[in-house]
Parts: C-alpha cells; structure tokens; sequence
DNA sequence: TCATATATTTACGTATACATTATAAAATTA
DNA sequence: TAATTTTATAATGTATACGTAAATATATGA
C-alpha cells in the first residue's frame, strides 16, 4: 500500500500539484498546521517541503503570514519567457549539433502528431499538454539537465496562466508548422537555423500570451 | 547579541560559504549530526539548510551516506556556461533597450576600472571579484530578477573552479576591452549589438576554462 | 574458508514539546 | 475617543525523542 515515498516528497508532490492546478488559488495564504492537516502529516514534512517550493519560487514564506502562493504578473511572466526562448534555442541548437539517429526523434515526431490530432479534434487540452511534451524534448534533446531543471521549474510555474488563455488565443495552426520546422532543421545537423526558428516561435507565443493577459485583464495569475 | 537571523538562514549562508571556499572539499560527505555539531545547533535547522541547498543544486542528500558536496565535471562546467552566456547575453539586449540613464552605470563602469586597476597590478583575485561584479551588474541591468536569481545561482558553483584556473590562464586583457565595448553599446541601446558581443565574450570565457580544466586534468572541481 | 543468516548499530524521517516572537486584543491614560 | 502600553494569543523556529530502515558486524553452518 505504501509507494516508499518519504512524507517530505510526498508533500511536496501533492502541494506542487494542488498549486499548479489553482486548487490551493494564487495568492491565498496558509499556515503550516492548516496544510499538515490537509496531509496528515506533522509539520515536519510539510515545512519542508515549503521550503523547497520557495527555492523552486512557486510560494513565498512570510513568518507571521503563513505560506503565500506566489501569482504571477504579465511581467514575470515576461521574465519567465524570456528565459524559455533564450534556453530553449540553446536547446534546439545543441541538439542539432548532436549526432542523433531518427529512433531519438520518436517522442517529438509523437507529440507533433498529437498536436495534429488535437486540433483537428478542437481538444485544446490535449494540444496543450501535448506542445509542452515537445517542447520538453527538445530540451532534453538538448542535453543540458540544467536547462532541463530551469525548464520544468518554469513551465510548472506557468501552466495555471497558459490553462487560463487557451481557450481565448487563435487557433495554434502555425505553432504546428513550427514544431515541424524546428525539428526537421535539428534533424538536418542545421544548428543556427533551429536555434533561430525556434526562437521566432518563442517570440510570437509570449506575445500572443501576453497581450491577451493584459487584453483580459489577468493582471495577477 | 542576537542579529535577528534564523538558525536556517546562518546555516544555509555557512554552508554555502564553506562549500563555494572549497573548506567544504567538494566530493565530501557530511552527516547531518557532524554539521550540525560544527554549526553549535540542532539538526533540524541544519537538515533545513541541506534541503534548500540541494534545490539549489550544491549538494545531494542521499539518505545513508550524508550530504555529498557536488563536485562539478567539465561537462557540467560546459553546461552552467552555456546557461550563463544566453541568460547574460540576453540581459545586456534588455538593458539595451531600457532608457538607464548615466547614474545607472555607475557601478558597471567602477567594475571596469577595478578590473582595470587590478590588472596593472597583477592582483588577480580583485580582478576576479570585479569581474563578477561587472557580470552581476548587468544582469541587474537587465531587470529580469529571474535571471539574476539564476545568474547567482550559477556564480557559486562555478566560482571553486574559476579560482582554481585563475593562475593558470593568460592574463584576461581582452576581457576589459570586451567589457567596454559591452557597455557602450548599452549605453548606446543598441541591443543587438550588446547581445553579440556579450554572447562572443562568453563564449571565449567557456573555451578558455574549459580547455584549461581539461588541460590540467581537473575532471572534478 | 566462505556464504548466508541474524543481530546490532546508526543515521535518518517524523512527531511532538517547548521557546520565541509577531500580531491581535485588552486595558490604561491623555 | 484616540493613542499608547500591556497582556494574551497564536504561529513559527528549534530541540529532542523515538521509531524505522539501512548498513555493518557477528554468528552460524556448509
């Protein structure tokens, strides 16, 4: 029955998931023995875990104040954009430059088609889910476990605001042909040009985000 | 008599401070009780600092054999300069494009004339020191906090082994014409050209370290 | 002697008790 | 009544106790 998980991982899993989700909402506040009960666990766990979640940036802890979720802006989430396209053009550029056989570019070539399906399907969700399991190979084809670390931390942190515009944004058509040109451009060895393309497709989507937070007045997410 | 700061917080900035002197030998494992008696406190403060320090990416706690001091590879070398060098290049294009005005690079141009100062007196360790200062000033510049998160980071761990090739690399006179010619294009908000100069100078900061690493057979620092 | 089983030790994970301190409540005074 | 001081409360920070499980040492048998 038991999975060996220590109650601190387990805290800090379950949390994690509970903010992502916007179940604990962003911007609420929380104190230890409120959590710890949620868990059923003692605070020892659950104030670890804290702690971890505040070096990953996803809460603050105020002594007096309880746990805070962190919300986001539209300027951080420019900042965390920003990051995404410069490491993730790094990625696609380092990944081009490795000497990769086509087995290694199953996964992407199985997330595009999933893009495919969903948005012939109008399944936003899937098409989500399924773009930022490409994009999280291409990181990892990359071969940068930093830059994969930075990645997840990120894309957690910004999933609650990308869930909030899906349904708001235009069809992501092109975002499609993009996937198709970067991949195919890493699969040629050409380094420059899968860094440069996948750094115009960044570009436009934290645009498009961004506009539309501050078009629908999301000023906290 | 007391300074106000947790128990936590004195261990983490020990700790760190032990870890990136190198007192702390990189490769060690430590117990938490050893620490803990080192530091006159409990573990749980302790045991606190390590969880915080292992998501930053110093140490690993690995259950029965204590905290092990990361030791850095060339290959991990490789990839934190790889992460720095987009990140930075990245900050001084926005810095570029802020409107700062004079006073605003007063501490970037101070950096230079230490550097600048201590080159002349062949005292490389201020110029290291100013030098990171020069580095951590623009990415303030860039007013990305995320980065600048980041960039701190990153500038721990890797400062053991820029120590440990300091003595051994040709004097860095190039680096202060590069630095300058950084700046003034900031100055002059010409982004792109900030970016690839920037991107250019650490990009030859990397290949310096990273031959020198191998060269004198530094396979973990 | 070597392999296997058993016992022991020891470090960690967690709960709990207690000290500390910031906030809130109450009381006092102008 | 409003401001200020005092008291009380409550949440955190820290130490400690203890159960658990892993690693080591010991013992047993082939």
């Amino acid at each position: 029955m038991s999975k060996g998980k220590s109650n601190t991982q387990q805290a800090l899993s379950v949390l994690k998931e509970l903010i992502v989700d916007n179940r604990l909402a962003s911007g609420s506040n929380h104190l230890e023995s409120e959590l710890a009960e949620m868990l059923g666990m003692s605070r020892t766990p659950v104030r670890e875990a804290t702690l971890i979640l505040e070096a990953q940036g996803l809460i603050e802890v105020k002594p007096r104040h309880g746990i805070r979720i962190l919300s986001l802006s539209p300027k951080d989430m420019s900042e965390i954009y920003d990051i995404l396209t410069e490491l993730e053009s790094l990625s696609a550029e380092l990944a081009a430059n490795m000497k990769y056989s086509e087995a290694d570019f199953l996964v992407a070539e199985n997330a595009i088609e999933k893009m495919d399906k969903a948005l012939a399907e109008d399944d936003l969700e899937s098409w989500a889910v399924a773009d930022e399991l490409f994009h999280s190979e291409l990181v990892r084809l990359g071969n940068n476990g930093r830059i994969a670390n930075i990645f997840t931390m990120y894309s957690d942190q910004v999933r609650r605001a990308r869930k909030l515009t899906l349904n708001l944004r235009p069809k992501p058509t092109k975002s499609n042909d993009d996937h198709r040109n970067v991949l195919k451009a890493i699969r040629d060895g050409k380094a420059g040009e899968a860094r440069i393309l996948h750094r115009a497709h960044r570009i436009q989507a934290k645009k498009v985000l961004i506009e539309l937070l501050e078009q629908y007045g999301f000023h906290n997410v």
